[in-house]
DNA sequence: TATCTTGGCTGGTATGGACCAGGCGGACGT
DNA sequence: ACGTCCGCCTGGTCCATACCAGCCAAGATA
């Protein structure tokens, strides 16, 4: 193997991919329903074919950021639609428009538990990383999040300081999850989560556990506890 | 005009068109991992061009029928996986392998108030169907629902007799919801709900409510309230 | 026999040309 | 002043060709 095979993964920059986040870029802060350049327009600029432009612009329009309508244009698609999917609760509160706040309560490598080891698809007795923290919305107290993560996965990840988004600091190591298993339902805030949460036991909870999935391994599992009065979910599914 | 501008709309069929469902049928039988034609051998099959196949496949593909694996070929993808997607009470209960069952406690036309009338996309006073069912799984009291639906677009809804499944009988009529906008909250009974639910007043319940659009128009607004120790929300969600 | 090379397959990217149908506005004729 | 028509622009479809990178198995080599 000669220095030749070493080489960095340059990847030379794929022709519709620069078209794609050229366009990107253009349109982000374009209102809905604002023209974006002609596929023609584009063929001149970037000195390609139609069909790269075709299939920048294709790729756009399945991330349901374009439109197309014959005859008139390609234009900027109608808000989000679908927006908030799969999002953390750091970016869940920001898209409601409030400051999200996080107070970690204990950080620390622990052993699995056959519950929390079966969840993430380890052996019980396996290091898993467990993160309690107090997370509050506008000063507010929302609610109280126990997080499990696969240490393995995330050496030394709490090494260096506590993140402030969990997704986000997933997304940094290429870990965001792509698929979630979720369960929502009602309960009774116990002795410890009401002292935690300002309310008094007994009080209504709204319980929400989570099995995150990233490129087929199981990166997170958390339990949350949310005050009633402060919390609701809101969801937008559809069938395809 | 001349009789030759009064063509029938004879589409000529779209050679991608011709291909995409020429593959999807050979598809549809076999079983995941099995390999698809290849895109040259597609191309020889019809005498077309190769982008044509290609466009034909990648339809497949975002469909989530076909999977690409670059050096190996183009084979059937794993089944649909995402199961259990925007369901009803009905569906959601005969998923967990139990018997549901609706008592009706209330079915008339209405005039719409000012909150269902919004979240119905129609003016005030407008006639509504508002129906009332007690639900059961294997007999056991789990949640009170009050649906709202749009009398206009379900002219007689309820004067044979009321459905079973309210998504089966809108399903009847071409208007099964494609996309809903869900909340989901914890909070307390009502006295009014505690009595139907056999709870005491004040007791933790998971409120659930529901707006659901079939082809563009509001077709359903309901609200649930669940028994919180009968009842619990599943979700399975996924980036894409 | 075990390893290496190679060529034939796959899908991925990209070019450049061609024609179609539909939206739209300006030029034209009434 | 008004309506019609035409030409330009748009995206939609389709063709023929070319080269790349990765996978893989068969044949060549050590």
């Amino acid at each position: 193997m000669d220095q030749a095979d070493v080489v960095v993964p340059r990847q030379r920059a794929l022709k519709h991919v620069q078209v794609r986040e050229h366009v990107r870029s253009l349109i982000e802060a374009q209102p809905p329903g604002s023209a974006a350049p002609s596929e023609r327009e584009l063929v001149a600029r970037f000195g390609v074919a139609r069909m790269t432009v075709r299939q920048a612009l294709d790729a756009l329009v399945g991330e349901g950021l374009l439109e197309r309508i014959p005859g008139r244009g390609t234009f900027v698609a109608q808000p989000p639609k679908t927006a908030g999917r799969l999002t953390s609760f750091t970016e869940e509160i920001r898209r409601r428009g409030m400051l999200p706040e996080s107070q970690t309560l204990l950080a620390r490598v622990e052993q699995a538990g056959p519950g929390v080891a079966r969840a993430l698809d380890i052996s019980p007795g396996d290091p898993v990383l467990h993160w309690r923290r107090l997370r509050r919305a506008d000063q507010a107290v929302v609610c109280v999040e126990d997080a499990y993560l696969n240490e393995v996965l995330l050496p030394g990840f709490l090494q260096h300081g506590t993140p402030t988004s969990l997704y986000e600091a997933l997304a940094a190591r290429g870990l965001r999850p792509s698929e979630v298993e979720d369960s929502i339902s009602a309960d009774r805030a116990s002795a410890e989560e009401a002292a935690i949460l300002e309310i008094a036991a007994g009080d209504p909870v709204l319980r929400h556990a989570r099995r995150a999935v990233s490129d087929g391994r199981i990166v997170e599992v958390s339990r949350t506890c949310y005050r009633h009065d402060r919390f609701t979910v809101y969801l937008q599914l559809a069938d395809r």
